[in-house]
DNA sequence: CGGAATCCTAAAGGATACTG
DNA sequence: CAGTATCCTTTAGGATTCCG
């Protein structure tokens, strides 16, 4: 599958698979629900609740998505219901995904600062225009 | 801005504005253009080329929404020609993000397996049923 | 070269209703 | 409860052309 003589064998290659992997978890759906998974196995109802906004339906597609790529797996468990829990490949991922909530967390007020002075400075070019 | 009553005030609440930081920043064309920008500044054109299949308009946007969140900044060179770098902000999504293309890299054959398991899974039940 | 403008398609996502 | 199925809207993104 890989071609070890191809020096273009990264993400910044369009045909690249780990392109493709990148397009996958570098998604708020993905990380959101990785973080939730890594506490504790969820049902699917609890995935629905905890991930405000998130529709059935894409909550569906990204833990299928999720489950082809051997990130998460559901099982049936002890009470009858099936719960969806990371895989070891899943557990991996948490790390650098919860880096990015605490980064997105944390610098909300960086942001929204810099979100205002482009904003302003973008009036005033329309005012001079 | 910012209501710390609220305890649900994190990239779990929809209209929380940490989750459109994460949305923005768990995002594979912010990923791959932070990666290389804390190399070096770099030009509009040398970017186009190095991020294989950006076109130029979503290439455009991306800038644009990364200097409007205080993340890039672009500034006319000795050379004449206008750069785009990293801010300060910029700087510390680097290490975050360069996890997520470490991960997408060195787990393709993973994925890979994960994917041609799960498609033979399909396959059988649907000759099942 | 570094965009801006326009147009268009495909994909993501939302709403709702239905089912085992 | 845990999905499917359907339909619809919205957004991301691509192709092309033009401009300073």
């Amino acid at each position: 599958m890989k071609d070890p003589m191809n020096p273009e064998w990264t993400v910044f290659s369009a045909r690249c698979p780990s392109r493709r992997s990148l397009a996958r978890i570098a998604n708020k759906w993905t990380a959101l629900i990785v973080i939730l998974l890594n506490e504790q196995p969820l049902r699917f109802g609890e995935l629905h609740v905890r991930v405000d906004g998130i529709t059935k339906k894409v909550l569906v597609e990204t833990l299928r998505a999720l489950e082809r790529d051997g990130m998460v797996a559901h099982s049936r468990h002890a009470d009858g219901h099936a719960r969806y829990g990371l895989t070891d490949l899943g557990r991996t991922l948490h790390e650098p995904l919860q880096a990015l909530q605490i980064w997105a967390e944390s610098h909300v007020d960086d942001v929204q600062r810099a979100q205002d002075r482009y904003d302003s400075a973008a009036d005033r070019q329309e005012g001079t225009a």
